[in-house]
DNA sequence: CCGATTGTTCAACTATTATCGAACCATGAC
DNA sequence: GTCATGGTTCGATAATAGTTGAACAATCGG
């Protein structure tokens, strides 16, 4: 009875909360996450930080919090999920906010650049 | 020997750190504070939240994590302190990011607005 | 100098978050 | 159907943050 409904909840657009977004946005390991996913979605297993795998129950958390924050779609993809950023819905809500996060001048590239 | 420095000690605007920022900010009474420093700075007793006086233990406290952020000075101002927001230290840093916080479209007005 | 005012720091407590193993479940492949 | 894969949820514990009273400091006015 614990098992993992197919579709999970996302709060509208209209209902994002501004101090919830950027309380999800103040973990590193989640920021880096969010930029990496700046370009393109991302499958579920490809979500693991880049360096050094983490349990899953710890990412599937951050995962939630970012969902529940509106920052980020969780959705069924075959056997998998598909992870995207929410960002137009973002972008419409809180105009330049993303933006601002995600193009940090000076900011490490994120994904498996560093070496 | 506990006593307050006159002077507190703020980070550099190169040394501000995104996480560290959003985090400050993604508390709601300390977001409504920034929002009334935009316009101008403020005396320290008139960082009290506007319906309600919280210990002054307590706003010292907020004070401290906005401040250790890089998102607002505390000086020396005669008897009182002046808190001010480092909006263009801020922008320098993060482009867009402030503005976009402090200017989200249909937040409720800070300040003694609400009645 | 003395008192009132403003405000920081300390210490203790509470509350919220993070981390992670274990249990469980859906899907796709066979 | 059965198995392997990918992933959520639960429950417990550890770590971090928030709240507050009390102690202490510096300033200004008399």
């Amino acid at each position: 009875m614990t098992g993992a409904p197919r579709e999970l909840p996302h709060p509208d657009t209209a209902d994002l909360v501004l101090t919830d977004v950027l309380f999800a946005l103040s973990d590193p390991s989640r920021l880096d996450l969010v930029r990496r996913l700046a370009d393109r979605p991302l499958e579920g297993s490809a979500c693991q930080p880049v360096n050094g795998e983490i349990p899953k129950s710890t990412l599937s958390h951050h995962l939630k919090t970012l969902r529940e924050a509106g920052v980020i779609r969780n959705d069924p993809h075959g056997r998998q999920r598909l992870v995207s950023l929410r960002r137009q819905d973002l972008e419409s809500r809180f105009p330049g906010l993303i933006t601002a996060v995600v193009d940090e001048p000076g900011a490490a590239p994120p994904g498996p650049i560093d070496l």
